[in-house]
DNA sequence: TAATTTTTTAATAAAATGTTAACTAATTGT
DNA sequence: ACAATTAGTTAACATTTTATTAAAAAATTA
């Protein structure tokens, strides 16, 4: 979800859009700008993204009062804020914060800091979505009671099981990479490479082999 | 070249430095040593390295606030930042990433964990230059994810396929030569001439011929 | 602690991918 | 037009990567 995140640019300086969108794009965010607040809020009609940049200085309506009416909205309760303000500004970091943003990053932006501000907090809402249950297909899996349904029928997984499956399924149709299942399902061990595929064996003998599918060379992905 | 690697450990606790300093000097690593964040800071500058190992909880200047810092300086935002946590810190996972770290470890540290994870960053660092998603007409390509959209259906290329197609993608109407080709895609091994041909015919049995074309004599070219 | 379950490894089989060689087709220069 | 050169095609072969076992090691439970 990460990867493909969609992001909406708000700010009235072109070059200031111009630089976010490339720093951005080149992590692989789908980008939408706009250069003003209410051609942002307009823009969140048509397409809801999962984060929106907003310059807090800006003329007309400025950033905390786009914030706030976005708020106001029911639907759009659960997109993330981020504010850029100057450094001087230190009075936004509160209004901002109480305005309902989620995080802000000072000018003069830094790409690195930026594309890591960006990445932790949406990984935070994943995180926090993920928490609950995830149906895909005739696949149910809920991690807070470690069970998984599969045509409405309970199959237990060991652990290591759970959690690799679990994992595939947070982002169905993305293909992982054996680098990326190591270093997030064994957090803090160092195992060989065929373990990995002996834990995918035995979720492929429990819940069929048509689901996890393999890309050689890459590592794995779950399809319905 | 991840052999020759400068690392910059920089803990307040003697011991962890020794512990640090000893496994990764065993491998090959090149190490300085710093006890306090401040000094960390005035090392960065005389000699840069490749990956800072910080230690979260110091007294004086925490590790987020030097990792913040450094961030914050233009010239040093490709240094790697690898945080050390204890276990029971879960905060300081996404506080680290969202102040700039790339990864972190928790304590306590294993010897084999720490050296797979600082070769694994350092590897990762060499790769992630230039593979950002490409669009092209209607060809999507994404190396991160291994993922080559055509006309939105998903098409498999096999891995030299899809490096190879993706290497020509990178500069469309360019004119790659062979020798820049091999050069690139087959650095670590020396083939024929013939397969680099094999490679473009099964790339343009799956997404048609029209978009590769041969320019005889010097090589090929990637055109929508 | 013993018994049981889970996880990892090691050895080997299987499958997919990559490369080559031999041949054919196309293009270029004379 | 005719060699000469360069690229395309195909199938055999080599290599790399993954799948499958069974068994050892580690963790959990009784």
């Amino acid at each position: 979800m990460i990867e493909n995140s969609k992001i909406l640019l708000v700010d009235d300086e072109e070059d200031i859009l111009e630089f976010l969108s490339y720093n951005l794009k080149k992590e692989g965010f789908r980008i939408d700008t706009a250069n003003n607040g209410i051609s942002a809020l307009k823009k969140l009609e048509k397409s809801k993204p999962d984060l929106i940049i907003l310059d807090v200085m800006m003329p007309e309506m400025d950033g905390i009062e786009v914030c706030e009416k976005i708020r106001e909205q029911d639907n759009f309760d659960d997109i993330l804020i981020l504010f850029l303000t100057a450094r001087s500004e230190e009075y936004s970091e509160l209004a901002g914060f109480s305005a309902g943003a989620d995080d802000y990053i000072t000018k003069p932006i830094k790409p690195k800091l930026l594309v890591s501000r960006v990445n932790a907090i949406l990984k935070r809402k994943r995180k926090k979505k993920n928490d609950g249950p995830i149906e895909i297909g005739e696949i149910h899996i809920n991690k807070s009671n470690h069970k998984l349904l599969y045509s409405g029928k309970e199959i237990y997984l060991a652990k290591k099981e759970f959690n690799l499956l679990y994992y595939l399924m947070t982002v169905p149709g993305k293909v992982f990479t054996r680098e990326e299942i190591i270093s997030t399902i064994w957090k803090d061990a160092v195992v060989g490479d065929r373990t990995i595929d002996v834990h995918i064996r035995k979720i492929r003998e429990k819940i069929g082999s048509q689901h996890i599918k393999t890309i050689k060379g890459i590592g794995y992905k779950f399809d319905i």
